[in-house]
DNA sequence: GATGAATGAGAATTCATTCAT
DNA sequence: CATGAATGAATTCTCATTCAT
């Protein structure tokens, strides 16, 4: 009965759709060039005038956040889906992969992480990225899968790292993904 | 066999003095704040002129190539150095921790990595790091210390990576960088 | 007699209405801010969307001059008041206090009064109130309460010019205004 | 035998030579159109590039402050000079006189005056002119020629104000100038 | 008729790099 | 040779104003 915390102002369907065109090019141009690209060439990837893009995000931080806070709803779901398997170590390895491969070709989840959590919905959607994921680590834990010191936050680090490091001839390389994958699930098994 | 005067130029001691201070104050700049870092900082840093520093590097990236190349022959000679180990897993492991204490706190290298290799000395550091690091996973995969697909590049990608994805405050806990380092080993170990 | 209906535009009620909420909440937000607000700040204030103001006004300018207009007839039917007065010297002093209280926490009219007369209501608002005050002041001087080379353009300049330059501190202290208004008429009396 | 303080840096010839440019070029085009108009036109109007008034000036608040100190180092010596002057009902009259000569035809005294004092120097010199103002008017009021209640606070709201109010087509006018310092001297004096 | 969205034209500021002392 | 000065090219962000719902 109450009206959702976002009905507030339920927003013309015109601006949604653009707040989206930007998200989605800004993902794409970030993704390309890294994060320090130029707002402008963002707006230009996304048909609009640079001011429509100061609409939706106040600062170019708030549009960062914006791209990191699309993706982090993706792997979120990623995680959720493995949850509901039994297996937990296989599961455990087969997010790790979806992942990689999600961050294949893609600069802009690091950057992202380097923000100081100054745009709320961006904290709140890394809080429960980390927790799902930690119920995943954990169940895997318990099944006696993985190694007893292994963390949630150990596989954010060298999932990302890699996809930092990786390089550009294997970035698009989804067999050098899944064997980063696996390396790193080797890591932390039991 | 001496090269003409001025193809060679021998210059002269304060230069080659002024070479090190400005690389050496890019190296700490760098590190602290990122490559982004303005080349009036570093020239500061290095108690030079702005110019002085455009004297020994022609370009920014020049100068951030100069970071990187004087970094790599550090890491070159600690694998030099295990390379002369008989236990070559122990001295794989071994250089994994010194390169990850090495890149404690210090964001400059995967900087450096991603510039083109516009800069030959550069290419040619790198060339070498990459050589003697797989002469050392060689000799341990053929003791059967790592596992049989194990490259250099493996350990390169996992390493650097890490070191950009690890968060602030794990930067200087030296006994988190030994256990990455360890969590790496472990992956491509046999 | 009547007008074509298209030349005069009766307008509908709500019109009026809304073109008397957005002057008085223009008038507010400038004398509080300046008159380099932002239009926005102006609508938000109304409670109306930025494009109801341009209904009203075609430009930013023609909603500054609105203000201006607004205010000269205050302050015109002050010096009505005070024409229907005997003591045209009293009247006179009485009249400077009274605008100078107006004026007081007010920084709208100076930057209107910057305004090229490019409004047609404007200049003839200003020119009203010039005349009114020009009656004002020639009976003064004709009952010798004011000095002979006293004029109109004097209690403007200097009025004004004081509630410009008056510092912060002092704007909202009416003791203040009415001191100062005491020695504009002490400048100009005989 | 102490280096006088601003000896630090003793700054190159043509630096100092630039930095008046500036200021005067600000000055100028600060007096004619307003203190909110751009940066740009003020280096164009000094012949430099924009990124060289930044160099003297980090901000352009600095530079507006630079041009107020300016002109408030110029009114204090003409302070200075009155007070050298045995009449102090006189030197007083004539002061008025001379700063609103100055002030004509110039909007950025006002402007620079609504500055808070972010900038140190502009502080100081603010200061330095409020004080001797201030035995000016105290001198004034002691040979019983200046009202018991006159402040250098009230000239200074006084002249600037008038000077700010004054209309276009009197800006230049010296008689006109001359006048209202009468004025002012005239609601101040005893 | 009213609204929120879109936008182009600036504005301030920073920086890598070149030049005159 | 070394330096500080100068600069043009970007970049982020704001705002008056016009348009589509």
């Amino acid at each position: 009965m109450a009206a959702s915390p976002a009905a507030q102002r339920p927003k013309r369907a015109d601006a949604v759709r653009n707040r989206e065109l930007v998200v989605d090019a800004a993902a794409a141009v970030f993704a390309e060039l890294g994060a320090d690209t130029s707002v402008e060439s963002v707006a230009e990837r996304a048909g609009v005038g640079r001011a429509t893009v100061y609409r939706s995000f106040p600062t170019k931080e708030h549009l960062l956040a914006g791209v990191a806070v699309q993706r982090l709803g993706h792997i979120r779901s990623l995680i959720t889906d493995a949850l509901a398997e039994d297996d937990a170590g296989a599961a455990f390895r087969r997010v790790l992969v979806q992942i990689a491969e999600l961050q294949a070709a893609d600069r802009v989840m690091l950057d992202a992480m380097r923000l100081e959590a100054a745009v709320p919905e961006l904290a709140a959607a890394r809080a429960e990225v980390h927790a799902a994921f930690g119920t995943l680590v954990e169940r895997g834990r318990r099944q006696g899968r993985l190694r007893a010191d292994a963390t949630a936050q150990d596989v954010r680090i060298m999932l990302t790292g890699i996809a930092h490091a990786m390089p550009p001839e294997l970035r698009h390389d989804a067999a050098a993904w899944r064997r980063y994958a696996g390396l790193v699930a080797d890591a932390l098994e039991a």
